[in-house]
DNA sequence: GACATCG
DNA sequence: CGATGTCAACGCGTG
DNA sequence: CACGCG
């Protein structure tokens, strides 16, 4: 379980919190005194950390420990130095700190509260008695007056948990929240300039690390160094030297710069970042050896959606200027999710910062409003017809004629920042678009496979969506799946806009029935209700015209504020959860990652051979 | 959520 | 003035 | 044509 970071301390009556202790995350295995110590990346720290295996050893129970190795200080600070210290030295006051009970005895703790898991916890720490082994503590409540204390004694910041939540196996998780008392952030070494005055072996560090999937730089570290770390990382950077930068774009350093393979990753902490992405005042702090350069991505503070912005951006009203129009965002601390505390300029506040990557996926299609004006669990209402006169004219429209109704409807066009922030303040907290655009209206761009459980485990679902895939390859046809955010699956077959809707159903349809027959039991193609209980519904009818399906990166109006979040096909398998993206933890994801459903307008399906075995299956 | 109408 | 009321989809398949 | 369904 990991923290997401957040710019500012609150007070709430459901959260605890506690140290940030500097040092290395480990996780414990004892059972019948054989020990397992590793860090979140099952590196094994056993050999590492001696001392902390013959402390654990000794638990007279079977336990999975979670907690921080550091070495503390008279003061009972920790260090990050000190660790780096400890190990090539030896010396300190080495210590692993617990703050987590995964296991005990046999018995799985995870679906404990927090506060339980804890007890159980310190209970396990005070039988042990050795001082190797401390339980880290905790206040209730008062996050504030606590963060004031992690500034006065250096501590690193503090972490924010709520209290009764369950452990979450190695996902981030806006359940445990990180508040930083100074900014910290890892960067990868990428060269180093030549040494001036007294200094020796090298200068100072050219830092970079990889926004979505670049490298780029963010500035030259000199602060920091001292003879002895000097000495240390001219041995290690010597053999990574080499003749080219590895950035894509030119960088403009003051001084000439030996370039060096982006393999190394160092922590820095700054005091703030330039309006161009570049650190401010950075000061070297150490490697991180356990961490690949890959992993190295910005740690923004999530200054949007944490219980600390509600408070600090307290006010009723926002008028946001986007694309050069101003916005009106009304009623910003509305409560929209009730459970959990998350309010409409949250949701706001997420889809902009999403923006980038969910709009390619709008943009020209005729929207399908869904709106939940006072959230999730009061009535929501459907709109398509936009009334022009008290819409924004810088809101783009279409006129479309509805078959059914004999009208002209007038639907939204998403197309920039601006409408999405007024979309999301009509109370459109998910995002449905037409699978076809304004140029080509009748022609969808993909064929959607919607996977809907009805009172069945999800792993038949992703069963299905396994079935579809493997039934597709053969013909060379790419797919892509992404989870709806709600309870299933969707599959998108990008067709190039070849075919109509009428075709493209066809395709649908007699996909779902082929692997209907593959899975007879676990499976239906039947709509109605009563006959598909206990099966997975292959829904083909999402193809046709007005019909809609929720974007990617569209939040959903469920309980977690779950995310559809479009996903790599081995992700799809038993270990996939509907719950593991939701409004707190997808734009990390997106940070690292960029949009995996980037090219899914490019994508070229010869469709010609499949078109061949439908057509002779609907001879037949 | 936005607007019209009522008391 | 605030309180209250009104309105905000559509396509496909089945019986 | 009304209704269920998403
Ligand atoms: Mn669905
Ligand atoms: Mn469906």
């Amino acid at each position: 379980m990991l923290a997401t970071l957040v710019d500012a301390p609150f007070d709430d009556a459901d959260w605890l919190f506690e140290t940030k202790w500097d040092g290395y995350r480990a996780i414990a295995a004892v059972h019948n005194g054989k020990v397992q110590l590793y860090s979140r990346n099952e590196k094994d720290f056993g050999k590492d950390y001696p001392a902390v295996v013959a402390a654990v050893e000794n638990i007279a129970h079977s336990v999975v420990l979670d907690g921080e190795i550091i070495v503390l200080d008279s003061k009972k600070n920790s260090h990050f130095q000190s660790l780096q210290n400890y190990k090539t030295t030896g010396k300190g006051n080495l210590v692993y700190m617990v703050f987590d009970l995964l296991h005990l005895n046999g018995n799985e703790l995870q679906q404990l509260t927090l506060l339980e898991r804890k007890s159980l916890l310190k209970d396990v720490v005070t039988q042990l008695g050795d001082k190797r082994v401390q339980y880290s503590g905790h206040v209730l409540k008062k996050g504030k007056a606590f963060f004031e204390k992690a500034r006065r004694q250096h501590w690193e910041g503090m972490i924010a948990k709520k209290a009764d939540s369950p452990y979450e196996e190695g996902r981030r998780s806006a359940s445990w929240l990180k508040i930083k008392v100074t900014n910290e952030q890892e960067a990868i070494i990428c060269g180093f300039t030549a040494p001036r005055g007294s200094r020796k072996k090298l200068g100072a560090l050219v830092l970079g690390l990889y926004d979505d999937k670049q490298l780029k730089y963010i500035g030259n570290c000199g602060g920091g160094l001292n003879e002895a770390t000097l000495d240390m990382l001219s041995k290690k950077l010597q053999p990574l030297v080499q003749p080219t930068s590895p950035f894509d774009r030119k960088v403009r350093t003051n001084m000439p710069v030996t370039w060096v393979k982006p393999k190394l990753v160092c922590q820095v902490k700054f005091s703030e970042w330039t309006g161009d992405g570049i650190l401010r005042m950075p000061v070297f702090l150490g490697l991180r050896e356990d961490k690949p350069p890959s992993d190295v991505h910005p740690e923004t503070p999530k200054t949007v959606q944490t219980m600390a912005t509600v408070t600090a951006t307290a006010e009723k009203d926002r008028v946001l200027t986007l694309n050069g129009k101003k916005v009106n965002l009304t009623n910003q601390q509305k409560i929209y999710w009730p459970k959990e505390k998350i309010t409409k300029g949250q949701l706001v506040d997420y889809y902009l910062s999403v923006a980038q990557y969910i709009l390619p996926h709008l943009k020209d299609r005729p929207m399908s409003l869904h709106r939940f004006p006072n959230g999730i669990d009061k009535p929501s209402f459907y709109q398509k017809d936009l009334d022009l006169e008290q819409t924004p004219a810088w809101i783009k429209s279409i006129a479309l004629h509805a078959a059914s109704t004999g009208k002209d409807v007038d639907y939204l066009l998403c197309n920039n920042e601006a409408a999405l922030a007024y979309m999301v303040n009509l109370g459109c907290i998910e995002i449905n678009p037409w699978l076809s655009r304004t140029s080509k209206l009748d022609n969808p761009d993909y064929v959607v496979m919607d996977l809907d459980p009805e009172n069945i485990d999800f792993k038949y679902v992703v069963e299905a969506a396994l079935h579809i895939k493997a039934f597709l390859d053969p013909y060379k046809i790419t797919t892509f799946c992404k989870t709806s955010g709600s309870t299933g699956l969707h599959i998108y077959i990008p067709t190039g806009g070849k075919h109509s809707y009428d075709t493209g159903r066809l395709f649908a349809e007699y996909i779902a029935r082929q692997v209907n027959k593959q899975l007879p039991k676990s499976t239906s193609v039947t709509r109605a209700k009563a006959a598909r209980n206990k099966k997975v519904y292959l829904d083909f009818l999402q193809n046709s015209r007005g019909q809609t399906v929720a974007a990617p990166y569209s939040v959903r109006p469920k309980p977690g504020a779950t995310v559809s979040m479009p996903l790599q096909w081995k992700e799809v398998n038993e270990k996939l959860k509907i719950s593991d993206f939701d409004l707190f933890n997808s734009q990390e994801r997106l940070n690292e990652n960029g949009d995996i459903w980037h090219d899914i307008q490019t994508t070229k399906n010869d469709l010609r051979k499949f078109i061949r075995d439908v057509e002779q299956s609907a001879d037949s």
